[in-house]
DNA sequence: CGTGCAATTGACGTGGCTCAAGTGGTGTGG
DNA sequence: CCACACCACTTGAGCCACGTCAATTGCACG
C-alpha cells in the first residue's frame, strides 16, 4: 500500500517537503507508513473555511501541507483573539486534547491543504511508536514555549518592537520552510496582525509605514521585503542578525 | 517497596491529596507504584531558590506538592517575564521538553515541597503505561490552553479586567485544591502580579485599592477576601458566578 | 532599632486607542 | 467593460488609560 502509493506519486509523508518540521520527523520508513495510513488528505480549504469550531468534539489534529491558517478563540464577550498563524508543517489542535472538545477555531487564511490526523488513531499509534510519541511531545512543548515567548512580547514590549518581532518571526519561519527570508507575502490582514499582537489596525498600519519610511522594509499591500533585518532585530529587542528567534 | 513505604507513611503518590490534579490521575495502583519509584522527593525549597535556570540541561520535570512557585523567562534585554504561578498539583517544565535544555527559570515564592521526576525515566515509563502517556498529553494540552487564554487576557482586556480575572483564577484554583475560594493569601508580590498581567505595580496596587473601596474585596497585605465574586466576574468579563474559568 | 524591600498614593506625561475621513483594490452585476 | 459596493488599508486629530517618576508609609528581619 505504501509502495503502491509512492509509485503512483500520491501525496504521503515520505515525499512531503516539510516532513522534518512535522510529525514524521525521526520516524523510520515503516513507522512513517503506519502514520501515513491513518492520515486523510482531502480537498483544499478555501479562505474563510474552518477546520473546526469551538466545542465541536475533538476528532482530528491537522497538519498544514500548504497555505496558511489562523487559530483563534472567542472570549465571553464574543471578541476574537487570534492565538497563532500556521504555516506548512505546523500542527493544529494540541490545545484541545485535554478537553475532548476543540477549544477554539481554525480557519484558512488562503487556499490551503491540510492533513487530517484522527486523534484516536494517532493516540494508539503513539503507544506503538516511541519516536512518534516523542515527536508529539516535542511539538507540544515547542508550542508551549512559543506561547510563553509571545506572552512576553505582548506584556512588555512597545508596539514598534512587537511589529518588528512579528516581521522577523515570519522571516525565520519562511526560511525554515525553504522560502525567502527577506521577501514574503502576508496572508493575514493588518487587522489580524493587530489582533494577534494586541494592537489596533491603525497602529500596525502606521508602524509598517514608519518602517518603510526609514528604509527598513518595503511594503506593497500584502508583500513585504526586509531591507535592513539587522536594524529590525534591534527594534524587536533581539540580538542582531542573524537574530536567533527562539521559537517553534 | 511500595507497600513498605505506604505502611511507613512515606510520602507517595497514593497518599498525596492532590494526585487527581497531577500525573497519577487515572493510574492504577501498580502503575502508580512504578511512577512513585522514579520520583524523588527532596528537602523543601525556600523562597527565592530556583529549581532550575534557563539553559541548564533538562533533567527533571517537577510537580508541586506544597507551597507555590513562579516560572519566568528573561528576554534579550534581560527583563523578567513571569509566565505562570504554580500551585500544588501543577507540573513544571513542559516548555523545555522540546529543547533538552530548560527554557526559563522556576523559583519558589515561599517554602515549597516538590516532587522531582527525572525526565528520561518518565519518558520510558510513559511508553509502558498508556494512561500515564495520556495524562502527560492532557496536562501539556491544558497548559497550552491556559497560555492562550492568558494571551487573550493581556492583549485585549483592560487593567481592571485583568486584575479581576487574576483574582477569580486564583479563587478557582484554590477551590479545586480544597482551599477556600473566597479567602486566600497571595504568595506573590504586587510587582509579580503586574509582571504576569502586563501591568505596573502601581496599577495593580491602585486597582486592588479600588476594588476594596467598592466593597468587592478586602485586602490586607497579602491576604485577600472576595466579598462580591459575582461583580468581580462581571468586571473580569466572565459570565457571572459561579463563573466558569476555563483553564487548567 | 535600623535597614531594606513591598506597597501605597499623588502628579504628570505619553503611547497607542478612538473616531473619522478618505484612498485603493477587487469582485460583481448590469 | 464599466459602475458600484465592499473591504482592507491609510492618515490625521484628539484623548485617555496606564505608565513614569517621586515621595511616603508599612512591615519583616536581623
Amino acid at each position: 500500500m505504501s509502495n503502491e502509493s509512492r509509485l503512483k506519486n500520491h501525496i504521503n509523508c515520505q515525499n512531503c517537503g516539510i516532513n522534518q518540521l512535522c510529525l514524521p520527523y525521526t520516524l523510520d520508513d515503516s513507522s512513517m507508513d503506519k502514520l501515513d495510513s491513518i492520515i486523510e488528505r482531502k480537498r483544499p480549504y478555501q479562505r474563510g473555511e474552518t477546520l473546526f469550531r469551538a466545542n465541536d468534539p475533538l476528532i482530528s489534529l491537522y497538519a498544514v501541507r500548504s497555505g496558511s491558517l489562523k487559530s483563534y478563540m472567542l472570549n465571553d464577550a464574543g471578541e476574537m483573539q487570534i492565538t497563532a498563524f500556521h504555516l506548512p508543517g505546523d500542527l493544529i489542535g494540541f490545545s484541545s486534547i485535554g478537553q475532548e472538545h476543540y477549544q477554539g477555531f481554525a480557519e484558512a487564511l488562503e487556499t490551503s491543504m491540510v492533513c487530517e490526523i484522527p486523534y484516536n488513531n494517532l493516540e494508539l499509534l503513539s503507544g506503538q511508536v516511541p519516536s512518534l510519541r516523542r515527536q508529539i511531545m516535542r511539538l507540544m512543548s515547542d508550542e508551549i514555549n512559543a506561547d510563553k515567548r509571545l506572552l512576553g512580547l505582548v506584556t512588555s514590549r512597545s508596539a514598534e518592537a512587537r511589529v518588528a518581532t512579528f516581521l522577523m518571526e515570519l522571516s525565520s519561519r519562511f526560511h525554515k520552510r525553504g522560502f525567502s527570508s527577506t521577501e514574503y507575502r502576508l496572508s493575514m490582514t493588518r487587522s489580524e496582525i493587530g489582533n494577534y499582537l494586541g494592537l489596533t489596525v491603525e497602529t500596525v498600519s502606521r508602524l509598517l509605514g514608519k518602517f518603510q519610511k526609514e528604509q527598513l522594509i518595503e511594503v506593497n499591500g500584502r508583500f513585504v521585503k526586509l531591507l535592513d533585518s539587522s536594524r529590525i532585530c534591534e527594534i524587536a529587542g533581539l540580538s542582531p542578525v542573524p537574530c536567533q528567534l527562539k521559537q517553534a
